[in-house]
DNA sequence: TTATTAATCCGAAACGTTTCGGATCGCCGA
DNA sequence: TCGGCGATCCGAAACGTTTCGGATTAATAA
């Protein structure tokens, strides 16, 4: 392993020139600082960060915990979500660890994590309105960025979509279609983007000058084709009246939906319209419904990027305050939705 | 953040003799070793691990690489040994680093890692029988473990299952049912595990007199449903003869048969027998199928912990010999194979 | 009594960086 | 001639450990 000191031997100058040279600092002759880095590249040198990390405090890892029961959602989407941090942290050269603790020790697990000085930074994902790992982190001053947005005022950067808009938009297109009777199959109550998107649900019935009715909104911890297929098929078969659309969390509850429907022979589109919000996997292709569906997109694996860029920004001390992104979400019209009238 | 340092000064002892009662070196008082005990949990002492690599060159850091294209298996399987491998690590208080790569790159990957000697240690997963992330690895001296067995002679832990034994007991098994053609659908041709067990499907039936069909073995490099739907159904409806028996190299595969023969109308275990090697997620039980599967078993999540154990006990320096483990699969007898009489 | 030994302890160096606070030198303007 | 300045460079300390090679003391053996 070649040192600083390797290079300053070989060419008799200070390991402390060498250093500034390597490091971009401007109290180098040019010639010197060419000469240095093309010794750097012979010698094959590569800086010890663990050395650094002990001047510096950098330590060049970052780090998300999640919960063995893998929490809202699936292997499969937590393995998209770390493949996408693990390559954009590369590219800041930092090395991505994985922490998997029991759900009730999360926040042991991060209290360790926090002792140990040895993390530069931490992403959390789906974040509670009052998240005790987000205060947790921010109590302890070390730098993390959200996926979701938090209602505690915490002083950290965040990334989102912008949920209450993409509710928005699938509401009014099926209002303009002239439905009266919408329903709202979505994921777990609590989480930020649920209370966004149900605010948006009411406030567009509202705008509409219609009631809410609770028995045509279902919230569920995990959104699985099952939660779809069985909501659905309650709300078309108890006896009040039936929903003629359905807007839903994610494509997987649609897909229940879709099953749910050829069950109790309904079509879509004729008689009933189904918006989805599409987050998924490359090849859970909303396209490939049949009949294609509706949605409202924004891919999870384009989320990685901007996470990890601020959480970077985040660590190299950008203030906090222009670290935030709300991206807003695409809004697909396919062939899953379609007039009221179409029915009659 | 509390260092040695600090403990020293509070209870008026050297640092070297901090470190070393906190080490359990032998030659510090008992009553001292107390004392600084004590006073390392009442200031909340952590050692700081840079500062200890810097000087044991230990890291406590190991990593795995995989490719972005999930390469043999799917999302959910990484997923569940990720999260396996996580949790083995953190109870030897080794993080665990996630690498993903473009699959082109892996070796480059692996180069630039031990380039920037960060890592203590690396998993290997899915051995091919020439390697070439093993013998760089290898070659530069940095500890690894080997799930599946390579063909290289080359000094590394490795962890396997006995894939030529479960074969065989799956044949053997069949054979005593008394069926003659036994078709073998697998994985990836190249890979450790599948070369040990078509060497033992071949011996298998040689045992029992029988003539090898190439017609009635399929490789694919992705084990999944559909494999095993495509190669079932070729298999049943070429000119040739139609096995009455299918090996499969997983359960997915067995998954696919299951549909095909529905599709073909015939029965299971009535007019073929399965059995499936089965290693898979805690959902996929093979005992749902219906008729409930007969498997080799040897859970995926059990293969974790003697990974983790392998390559702790060798970055810790064990000698490499003492550090294979081969295990054994279970045999389970289920509803999906009968006697090639019941045919009749 | 003296040499030896065992039990404890410690000073200092080392690991590979970064950074603070100068030092040196040539040149310019006054 | 001299003070000052800009451009370059560097020594030394610091980060928090571990470890080598003793040092000290008291007990034991000769």
């Amino acid at each position: 392993m070649t040192t600083l000191k390797d290079i300053s031997r070989k060419l008799s100058i200070s390991v402390t020139t060498v250093s500034r040279a390597l490091n971009g600092y401007s109290d180098v002759n040019e010639e010197t600082r060419k000469r240095i880095h093309q010794a750097a590249v012979e010698l094959n040198y590569r800086p010890n960060q663990f050395a650094r990390k002990l001047v510096t405090g950098r330590s060049g890892l970052a780090a998300m915990v999640l919960p063995d029961d893998f929490g809202i959602t699936t292997r499969e989407i937590w393995f998209e979500i770390l493949a996408g941090l693990s390559v954009e942290f590369a590219k800041h050269d930092v090395d991505f660890v994985l922490k998997v603790s029991p759900t009730d020790q999360i926040v042991n697990t991060y209290q360790r994590l926090i002792e140990r000085n040895a993390m530069d930074g931490f992403v959390v994902i789906a974040a509670l309105p009052k998240d005790e790992r987000v205060s947790l982190l921010a109590r302890n001053d070390v730098p993390l960025v959200l996926h979701g947005r938090s209602e505690q005022i915490v002083e950290c950067p965040v990334f989102d979509i912008n949920n209450y808009e993409l509710m928005l938009q699938s509401m009014q297109h099926l209002l303009e279609l002239g439905h009266r009777r919408i329903a709202f199959i979505g994921g777990p109550a609590n989480h930020g983007f649920m209370i966004d998107r149900t605010r948006a649900y009411r406030a567009a019935l509202a705008s509409g000058g219609l009631p809410f009715d609770p028995d045509c909104i279902a919230c569920g911890e995990r959104m699985t084709e099952e939660l779809g297929m069985v909501n659905s098929i309650r709300m078309c078969s108890s006896g009040g009246e039936a929903p003629t659309a359905f807007v839903c969390g994610n494509t997987m509850i649609a897909k229940g939906i879709y099953s749910a429907m050829q069950i109790l022979g309904r079509n879509i589109p004729e008689d009933v319209s189904v918006v989805a919000h599409d987050d998924a996997l490359p090849e859970y292709r909303a396209v490939d419904f049949r009949p294609a569906l509706t949605v409202t997109r924004a891919p999870l694996r384009d989320s990685s990027r901007p996470l990890v860029d601020l959480l970077v920004r985040r660590i190299r001390g950008e203030p906090v305050e222009s670290l935030t992104e709300i991206q807003e979400a695409e809004f697909l019209v396919r062939a899953s939705t379609s007039s009221i009238e179409s029915k009659a």
